[in-house]
DNA sequence: TAATTTTTTAATAAAATGTTAACTAATTGT
DNA sequence: ACAATTAGTTAACATTTTATTAAAAAATTA
């Protein structure tokens, strides 16, 4: 599963390519490599890969300008983005996340942590991905139909407030916390605290509040 | 915290090894030396450290086998190791870091860089350790999730009180200093002596008073 | 394009958390 | 034992965080 996994290397330096190509490969999955931005965001339709690992600093266009053009693709608006910083850089990593990535490795790369961590992140979206219905205690909810049933009757959500109760709901009694909260649903947008608020309340208006407590300073979570 | 690490010198040049040790010990690290690789892996059991450094160039075995050797037993396989290289050997970084190298510092070293690196090192390691639950007799402390399980059940902590506890809980039977406290808890911010004395009442009142011990005029330790 | 719905923001209220001050209790050193 | 020091307690106050509205902005649908 995790093996048939597609990943695009995009760095200018053909040394750290083949470094990562190599580490890899070893692991299984498919990789398909770029040594610009440009390049890259040609390949993506042909490749289709399942995560993109990017380097932040390349010349002409850099990783945060490339991540940015991938999801203004319809297709891609959800791939994977994975960062390569220099450890120095660290103000990628506030850049990086608000230009939609979902990870970042700072070099030097380690090929262990480099495999734990793409597996990781492949799991995690594999775990989002999967469709199956999650029923906990009377509410059951449904991502490929976007059905949520409460005792059997069937109540719309708006999909914000559906894609977040679904989050919640991914893992019930975890706290996630507001940061965490809007890196996944809000990816590719900027908003204030408010408005986790604001759907949080409007969820809770159609469920009853019950079922999602704040836990004040940190987040929020999903109860029975 | 970071004083009381324990420091592995591995080289093959006494001159270097006793500028490193110098240097290190000044700054409180825990020393131990040895000048070729293969006292170096014995002495890994009775040493115990919680960073390498190796020198990439020594005779019979270079630093690269060696790290390969150490990552192959169990118990050190994360073990911190910094390489030490010549400047004109860049090929060892890449080849080092395939090794499980951590880090590197070139050849001529630097005092003040080499304490600057060595801490860096450390702290991140710290940082990175800092997840998963700490569970000690029936209590059980979650970072990940803010959870405070005691005898299985939940009890709600405010967010300092819970940073509180589990710092303490994070070496349990310790003694921290009130300024360890608050250098920790309330690291940008100026508090007075009473408020860590609130808190600990706050938390004694949810958890019983038996577990969070005064040491008077020192500071608070949790015990079982 | 207009109408409708959804999403976000802004303003303000409410609630929870954190800190301090003032006082009391306990401990320690002499 | 007694003064000095340190910790514990309480309640008032300050600060921070979240909840609630309504209204504006954006997206979707008809």
């Amino acid at each position: 599963m995790i093996e048939n996994s597609k990943i695009l290397l995009v760095d200018d330096e053909e040394d750290i390519l083949e470094f990562l190509s190599y580490n890899l490969k070893k692991e299984g999955f498919g990789i398909d490599t770029a040594n610009n931005g440009i390049s890259a965001l040609k390949k993506l339709e042909k490749s289709k890969p399942d995560l993109i690992i990017l380097d932040v600093m390349m010349p002409e266009m850099d990783g945060i300008e490339v991540c940015e053009k991938i999801r203004e693709q319809e297709n891609f608006d959800d791939v994977l983005i994975l960062f390569l910083t220099a450890r120095s850089e660290e103000y990628s990593e506030l850049a990086g996340f608000s230009a939609g990535a979902d990870d970042y490795i700072t070099k030097p790369i380690k090929p262990k942590l480099l495999v734990s961590r793409v597996n990781a992140i492949l799991k995690r979206k594999r775990k989002m991905k999967n469709d199956g219905p999650i029923e906990i205690g009377e509410i059951q909810i449904n991502k490929s139909n976007h059905k949520l049933l409460y005792s059997g009757k069937e109540i719309y959500l708006a999909r914000k407030e559906f894609n977040l109760l679904y989050y919640l709901m991914t893992v019930p009694g975890k706290v996630f916390t507001r940061e965490e909260i809007i890196s996944t649903i809000w990816k590719d947008a900027i908003v204030g605290d408010r408005t986790i608020d604001v759907h949080i309340r409007k969820i809770r208006e159609k469920i009853g509040s019950q079922h999602i407590k704040t836990i004040k300073g940190i987040g929020y979570k999903f109860d029975i």
